[in-house]
DNA sequence: GAGCAGGAGATCC
DNA sequence: GGATCTCCTGCTC
C-alpha cells in the first residue's frame, strides 16, 4: 500500500486561522495584518499613504479591542496599545510622521 | 476629552 | 530576557 496518511496529526483545521503560536504575534505584525485586509478592517485602520507606509487608526477603541482579543488581554485599551507603539520609536520599527498627526503612524521599513 | 511622550515595575512567553 | 502590559505624570491638540 501507499505511505500512511497520518490524518490524526497535522490535519489543518478551521481553528488554525488563529493558532496558538500567533498569540505571540508582535504588535507591528498585527497592525500590518489588519492593514492587509481593508475589506475587513479599513473602518478601524487604513493606509493614508501606502507608498510611505503611513497609516491611520480610525477607531482606536476597536483596534485596541481586537488587539486585546488576539493577545487574550481583555483589559487592553488604546492607552496601553499606543504605549507599546511608542516603544517601537527607539527600535526603529514604527515612527510618528514628519508632521505629527493624531492617530497617524508610519512603518520605518516600507511595507 | 482624547492623544502623545516616556519612565518604571510587573508579567508573560 | 525581550516584548509587552500596566500604571503614572506631564504635556499637547
Amino acid at each position: 500500500m501507499g505511505p500512511p496518511l497520518d490524518l490524526g496529526r497535522a490535519l489543518p483545521s478551521p481553528a488554525m486561522i488563529t493558532p496558538n503560536h500567533t498569540a505571540s504575534i508582535h504588535l507591528w505584525q498585527f497592525l500590518k495584518e489588519l492593514l492587509l485586509q481593508p475589506e475587513a478592517y479599513s473602518h478601524c485602520i487604513r493606509w493614508i499613504d501606502r507608498e510611505k507606509a503611513i497609516f491611520k487608526i480610525e477607531d482606536s477603541v476597536e483596534v485596541a479591542r481586537l488587539w486585546g482579543i488576539r493577545k487574550n488581554r481583555p483589559a487592553m485599551n488604546y492607552d496601553k496599545l499606543s504605549r507599546s507603539i511608542r516603544q517601537y520609536y527607539k527600535k526603529g520599527i514604527i515612527r510618528k510622521t514628519e508632521i505629527s498627526q493624531r492617530l497617524v503612524y508610519q512603518f520605518v521599513k516600507p511595507v
